[in-house]
DNA sequence: TTGTGTAACTTGACAGTGTAAAGATGGTGC
DNA sequence: GCACCATCTTTACACTGTCAAGTTACACAA
């Protein structure tokens, strides 16, 4: 009683609300959990976020900007000699290890009606992390001597589908048959996707 | 009153799941809805379904099978002379129709934490539905003298990956800016992976 | 210092949810 | 005609998101 004032409860809500999403799953969650979670009332929520579509579009938000940072940094650290196939390859991986090591963040990320999808900071930071894996195409399309922008888009969106859906089964193999290790050991999609890309046309 | 006996409540709930589905969204469905609009008491769903995963369990086996005859429909549907290429490129198609036509359905089927992921017959379905896209790689990798089995295993995760990345993206797209009739047009990634597929070492 | 406004939080209430238990109904097999 | 039993209803409970009204304590002006 008396803590009529928690100090940051915004922020506080949110590492509440992925707490509470690693405990029990995306199904599980519940703002009335969260709010539980952060010592407060369960009506509290609602003077920060409008409701619980609200608080997790931010988590959304939050985790898209993460998501991104591991993104460049796996392109950034990458050998200053290596390929651009290699780079696509090392943000590839880490685009699936960011899956597996948050599987409930990335599932609300890329597969729930929960967030508001059309909420404009969302649309903008998940553009960021598209065009951050991304990032690599143009470059390569630069090398083979591809210039059609058309061409071009349609090469990141193959490299986005391939990754994106190497990491959805991933994530669902691991719902079926618990923690699978052999996923993380390489990403043969992603080898084959460079080739690939490398022999265009 | 007095109508104790609703004649096929299963297949009834089955269908008004569908319906609230399309109208709701697979946010808005509930069990008490479904039942509503079978025309029995809120309860009744439970001695056929032991429960809302239950029912959507089947309801994502009932879809993964249409689905299949889709895909199936469209691979046989082809022309006799077209090439393995072009019999890609139909199932493809056929894959973004089903996920366009019938969006929330597609959802609840691929990335939705309701239907039981473990449950023995979704697996079996959603394989057979994998398995039919996938039917053209292997007569694609014999016709280019591929024979190990691991190779031939990623250049079907790659065809799969690239089809449900695009489709998960259309659906995305749509819910933004509501429909989008340009993603039904043609389907670009689909047609570089035939390309692809065909210069593979 | 005192008063007042206001943001932050609590309390209470309401309609809606899934699900379990127990009661009612009516077709089926003996 | 009788008993069984699958099927459906009724009732109840804990839980959910969200709204409205009340409470607290900080900030700021006089």
């Amino acid at each position: 009683m008396s803590d009529y004032h928690h100090g940051d409860l915004r922020k506080g809500l949110l590492e509440a609300a992925h707490a509470v999403l690693n405990e029990k799953g995306i199904h599980g969650l519940s703002l009335r959990a969260c709010a539980a979670k952060a010592g407060v009332s369960h009506a509290a929520p609602t003077h920060h976020f409008k409701s619980l579509s609200g608080l997790l579009t931010e988590l959304a938000v939050i985790a898209f900007g993460e998501f991104t940072k591991a993104l460049r940094k796996a392109y950034d650290d990458s050998d200053s000699e290596a390929t651009l196939h290699q780079r696509l390859q090392a943000a590839g991986n880490a685009y699936l290890q960011f899956a597996l090591d948050e599987p409930e963040l990335f599932k609300l990320m890329f597969s729930s009606p929960l967030p508001d999808q059309s909420n404009e900071r969302l649309i903008e930071v998940s553009g960021q992390a598209y065009a951050e894996l991304t990032r690599v195409v143009k470059p390569l399309c630069d090398a083979k001597g591809i210039t059609d922008k058309a061409t071009i888009e349609q090469a990141e969106l193959l490299a986005w589908s391939t990754i994106h859906g190497y990491a959805h089964l991933s994530l669902k193999q691991q719902d079926i048959y618990g923690v699978c290790d052999d996923m993380t050991a390489g990403m043969p999609p992603m080898a084959i996707l460079g080739t690939i890309l490398e022999q265009m046309k």
